[in-house]
This record gives C-alpha cells, sequence and structure tokens, in this order.
DNA sequence: TGTACATCAGTGAACGCGCGTTCACTGATGTAC
DNA sequence: TGTACATCAGTGAACGCGCGTTCACTGATGTAC
C-alpha cells in the first residue's frame, strides 16, 4: 500500500482523510524526483500531484526540508533494494568466484541505478547519509558486506578493507557520475559497458 | 585585469561604461558559485554584487541560462589551471617515474580542486563539457595527456588507455563526491589522505 | 444502538518574497565634419 | 581644435510567476455515554 488509498488510487476517488497522505506525498515526490531532479520536488508540487491542497503536506511535514529530507530517504531505500535484488540473482554460495561475482553484481546496480534514475540517484545523494529509511537496505551496507565475504574468504588482506571499500566505492561512484554529467554522457552503451568492464577490473585487480 | 574596472575595484567608483562588466559578472558569478553553489548564480545577486542594476546584464548576456554557462566555463578554466600548475611542479622530464608522478599530481590535483572548490566545482560539471573557456586548459585534456606520456613511455599498454582514462577519471571523480556528499564527508583529513592514498594506488596497479 | 462531542486531517484565501524578463528612458562615449 | 550627433551601455519602474508559509475555517471520524 502505498498512498492516499493508493494515491487517488488511479483514479478511484477518496474523498477525506488519510488514505495515508505521508506516504502519498513521499511517493509524489519520488516520482517528481525521477521526472524533474531534486528540485522538481516542491512543496506546491508534490501536493498537486496527489490532488491535495498544499497546506495539507504541513499535517505530516514540519516544512518543505522535512518532505524533501523524507523523499531523500525513499530514494535511498530503493536504491538499496535494486542492489539486493541484483546481488541476490548474481550468486550464492560461499567460493572465492561467488564473493567476486557478488561484489561485481553491486558495482553494476550502482551504476544501473544511477544512470536508470538519475533523479533518484542524485537526491538520494543530496542529503548524504542523513536520513536512511530504517529496516531498508543501505547501498553503502551492501558494498561494505561485498568486501567482508572477500575477506572471511581471503581474497582481500583484512588490513586492507577500508581503504578497498573507499576504492571500490569511488570507482563506481566516479563512473556513474561520468556517465550522468561527464564526457560519457554521449557515449554508445557498447563504450559505456566496455568502460564499466575495465573499471571493474581495475578495482578487482587493485583490491 | 578582471572586470568593470576590477569590479568597482575594490571600491573605486567607476561611474559609467565598460569596466569590462562582462568580465565583472562572471568573475562575481564564480564568487557567488564558491560561497553558495550553482543555485546561488542567480542574475539579479550578479548584478547586485557588482554594483550594477540587474538589467545591466542583458547587454551582455541574452538571459540567466547564457550567464550561468559562462561561469561554469570560467570555473572549468580555473580547474584546468590549477592541474596544469600542480602538474608542473610534480615532475619533469620523460622517465617512466617522472609519468606516473605526474599522473598522481593530476589526480591529488582533481581531488583538491574538488574538496577546496566545490561549488565552483559542481557548476563546472553542471554544464557538462558543453561549454569551455578556449584557450584555457580543460582537466580531461590533462588527464588525457598524462595517459599519452605513460603510453609512449611503455607503461600502459596503447590498447588499454582508451579504458584506462576513464578509470582513472572515475576513481577521483568518485574519491571527490564520496568526500564532498558521501559517507567522508565526515572523515578526518588523515582518513582522506589515506583514501586518496589507496585509490591511487589501486588505479596505478589495475591500468 | 443512538446521540453529543472532541479531535484533527484537510480546505481556501492571503501574505510577502525574490526571481527572470521587458519597457521606455538617460546620458556618457567617440566619430564625422 | 570645436561642435553635432549617433551609438549603445547602463537605469529604474513595472510585469507576472511560483514559491513557502500562515491563518481561520470546515467537516469527517471515532469515542464516551
Amino acid at each position: 500500500m502505498v498512498d492516499r488509498q493508493s494515491y487517488l488510487c488511479q483514479h478511484l476517488f477518496v474523498p477525506y482523510h488519510h488514505g495515508n497522505l505521508r506516504e502519498a506525498l513521499i511517493q509524489a515526490g519520488v516520482e517528481l524526483a525521477e521526472e524533474g531532479g531534486p528540485e522538481a520536488v516542491v512543496l506546491r508540487a508534490v501536493a498537486r500531484r496527489v490532488g491535495v491542497s498544499h497546506n495539507a503536506a504541513y499535517r505530516h511535514f514540519a516544512d518543505h526540508d522535512e518532505l524533501r529530507r523524507a523523499v531523500s530517504a525513499r530514494a535511498m531505500g530503493e536504491f538499496g533494494v535494486l542492489m539486493v535484488a541484483r546481488i541476490a540473482s548474481a550468486a550464492r554460495g560461499r567460493s572465492k568466484a561467488a564473493a567476486w561475482a557478488r561484489l561485481n553484481a553491486s558495482g553494476r546496480a550502482y551504476v544501473e541505478f544511477a544512470t536508470t534514475r538519475p533523479g533518484l540517484f542524485r537526491i538520494a545523494f543530496q542529503y548524504s547519509m542523513d536520513e536512511v529509511d530504517v529496516d531498508q537496505p543501505h547501498p553503502y551496507g551492501q558494498l561494505s558486506q561485498r568486501l567482508d565475504e572477500l575477506v572471511a574468504v581471503g581474497e582481500v588482506p583484512a588490513a586492507r578493507r577500508a581503504d578497498a571499500e573507499i576504492a571500490a566505492w569511488s570507482a563506481v561512484h566516479g563512473f556513474s557520475m561520468l556517465v550522468l554529467d561527464g564526457p560519457l554522457r554521449a557515449a554508445s552503451e557498447a563504450e559505456r559497458a566496455a568502460g564499466l568492464d575495465e573499471v571493474l577490473r581495475v578495482v578487482r585487480s587493485g583490491i
């Protein structure tokens, strides 16, 4: 269940009083962020989309900023959900190969989320990690677990773990940004794929 | 010479007619971006800072967007200038060690610019690479030349050059973003330095 | 089960703000004679 | 060298806009009796 009776439940009229307006507003904010980036998450626009007067939002959020933070947290949550799904379907088991496959999958999922849902990716990072959806997997946590596995399996020296995490993350985050805003924006799908392969190869050989 | 007689040349009154207002506006835009990020580069605020009526800007820029693009190009130019300076003072000569030292220096300069002048870093990337200050060194170009050197010196296989460039850039760009917006925001100077060392080490060993 | 009432989620009008942009203007500059 | 004038860089007032926020309100909900 997502909203004010599923946010006018795709045109079912719900006249009054909490079909869970808070959820509906967050969901609408997520959609606006996807369509127009973080700046599009405007209090009045969010209320408009749900079909509610803009003051209604003040029953559920102290102000505009609180609403944006809630949307940011939700975006981070969806990011985490995608990563978990991709990792789960990549490999099972405790073999070295499986651990590497899962690290690779998490890197690819990272780039996938950034490039297919750039508005959410941006707003998720706008409030850094301040706001987090409790009980939802966090992308950072997922990456961190992959490195724990690699240490457990003897593929990464424990002493190097912390820095390896930073290096791995830098690489996939940077690659994502280069595709979104940088010189890879104009690159073909094939070029991007090759670039990502190389980035992952460098990370693997380096850590 | 930077502006409308050096933008009211630090309080010297220049009453009328071009002390190079265009330059003054760009310079003021750069300062605003440094202080408040890309969103702070507001047409009226820029004119206000120069001490000129806001309509005056329309003599030099078609609209707000053109002004912002000019500021973005200037920011990219200053980014390039810093990189050139750091590379030049890192190492000379055609040895393998010197080529690596220059690549390292360009990576460090990249992170230095991003973290010490985040507002400029952000606005530079906001307009991607569309706008470029002609005759000013471009950060991408600098990195590219470092890889050319490494190929020339036999340290990087020519076939791997293009992808190596992407990997190197992803790493330093991502690390910068992690420091600005990510989990390294709260890290100490020492932790950041260690992280950057590791990132550069991974890049070097990977390419 | 039926009524009285407190609660509180939503409404609609209004506010003040800063923005980008347009308009008719003014007056300094620099050229032609 | 001195004057007449076209140019055009800058002014100041005004516009319409969407924004965040506040206000007094309304009316559905759910509880107490």
